[in-house]
DNA sequence: GATGAATGAGGGTTCATTCAT
DNA sequence: TATGAATGAACCCTCATTCAT
């Protein structure tokens, strides 16, 4: 990457960050783009040279953080090898660690995120599908594996525990939570789904 | 009720049902205030009569929509009597249903809910709180009958089972999905998050 | 007049009182017709009943309260005989009065008068011109009884001196003058005037 | 000033421009923004790059007026040094001039000036004031020269000249004299109101 | 590429007026 | 006659987007 690619990066990154910050604040309705381009330090027109428009900074934003999000849960949980309850219980942990981390991308994600697929026409939010899919990914290794209900669909189910653990998350994050009380909850949270989960027979073994 | 009295709240309710069908299509910030009018067959200025503004409209129809919800809920739940299981299946159920029954209120639901709680100022939404309550209690009554386990935070657990509910209710309702695959997803979520929160030993009783 | 009538004026009258006080207060553009409606106990649509419009009610109001004015004035110039000085210092001190007796009037007058000459079209304010004749028709008086100068134009010179009281009028009323400032400033400005007016050689008579 | 800032001088300028024109024409009430933006030639959100709003514009236009106005008389005021007669008739003099060389600037003044100290929120219009004051410190300057009287209230008076000037130039401009009309009816007007100011014992030397 | 002044379509809200009761 | 709920045209202002510099 040469000098004026890493300065163009970097802007358009400016600007993203900007985006969440005001996004997470007042929502995305509620934020002017020359807020944005306040807050990311550059005109307003210069938004315009890195998106086509406001709608398209929101999809830009999401998918941004999405990769990032997953990248992260990937190489994470390829150091956790085959257990796949330890994996499970890890994307409990570091969903729910985004109040502490990313307090402004939690806002954000939490609160968005529906209307974002809803209102961009056509958009089906690729990313956050991905997202879902590792949840998915995870509860089939586990059916596979014997110790998941097989009686449990991997699409709903995923659905269901991404929207519990999205639910307690806006709750963490609304409350500005402290470490502490996340790590409690999210066990909690953790234990509950992995009970729900778990082949009867092998529930002892929690 | 008189007879003035009745066609005000006529005329109340057309607004308020024109809102949410509106609300439900396009969200909030992209429905204006004429179109509900037009939906409502009222002249713009009418709203106006009966809501503060377009914010106040969105409240209303929040308290007006919970409160049917909740109301709709007790009874049902008062004619369980003490069967706790009984009782927290039959909200996961009530929940679901709504995308068979009431597509219109479930997007609106699902879609504004967090975005309302969080930018229209100074609104705690209490109706929704109501309606977590019902949940809260219905898994402190477990707790107490012994049923439920005793390690969960019954705060934290009901919104946890209210957003894993919402999630899939979203997903119902935008997939347009019937009645039977309502009832099996229902009952699958159900089935889940009651494992989640049966005291170990008799979980063999499920 | 049979009782009917005598309800009707009664009506009449509370909707101009209730509008001069609305009018006075916060001025005719700002004034809600709804306002007025209230300050006269009656319904919005009642107003209609007994004027055109709000155009109309400010025309009456001002026709209404020039009656009052100049039938007064007239009343007790008709007292002071032949004696034109006399009478002079009487009208400015009775325009003067008018911040102490009735200070909405004054306010109403001072503020609006101009306003409803320009914006209501081809309104010519005829009562208006009623009283600016009787200041002419005094300094006519006066030029003939060869105490005022000749070389003044009674038109021109009425319409000074209207312009001069009604700006000290203005100003004692916004300051809530009291009945001894009152007296004091109309005898100064009266005398000035007088003095202005008088014919050269028998100025050392006052 | 450089090339931006002429430029934006120049379209703040068009805008009090129009303005003028716009409420001379209509009354401040009756003109909407989007006249205005068209008559200086701009979009209507412009106009709101230059002011809060119209209340603003309203302020501004009188600010900027006055200033003008002050301007010129205290350069012409200058050079009539301590001739405090000629400087008081000369005052008089451009008052009405306004009638020919600016009506719809004598329009405005006359019709809006009452309303706007009243109705515009806080605002006491100072520049006003300084007009006024003109007035009031050539009546002090004649008081301590001994050739106008004593026993009148230089701030009382400064505010009857005004108004007996203002309403002439109110006649003036509506009834679009000419030249020679003005010259006359102002001189008239100083004779009048000169006689009426100065010390009984030098009145012949008018 | 970057700027930010300018644009102008759009929408929430007001309020004078009407009319069914 | 009186009411006041209903109307809907009107208007100020916002703000996403453009484009000359």
């Amino acid at each position: 990457m040469n000098h004026a690619e890493k300065k163009r990066n970097d802007k358009r990154k400016r600007i993203l960050d900007g985006a969440l910050k005001a996004f997470a604040l007042k929502g995305f309705y509620n934020t002017k783009v020359s807020e944005i381009a306040q807050e990311a330090g550059v005109a307003d027109g210069t938004i315009y040279l890195y998106f086509k428009n406001k709608d398209d900074l929101l999809i830009s934003l999401f998918e941004d953080r999405m990769e990032w999000i997953i990248e992260r849960l990937n190489t994470d949980l390829a150091k956790l090898g085959n257990d796949t309850l330890a994996k499970f219980r890890h994307m409990v942990i570091i969903h729910c660690q985004l109040a502490v981390e990313e307090p402004q991308l939690a806002e954000f994600i939490t609160i968005e995120l529906r209307q974002s697929s809803k209102f961009v026409k056509e958009y089906k939010n690729p990313k956050f599908g991905d997202y879902l899919k590792i949840f998915q990914h995870l509860i089939e290794e586990g059916q596979r594996g014997g110790i998941f209900r097989a009686d449990l669909d991997p699409r709903l189910i995923s659905r269901a525990c991404f929207g519990a653990l999205d639910e307690v998350l806006l709750q963490l994050t609304l409350s500005r939570a402290g470490q502490a009380e996340v790590d409690d909850k999210a066990a909690q949270v953790a234990s509950m789904l992995v009970q729900g989960l778990l082949e009867r027979k092998i529930i002892d073994a929690d």
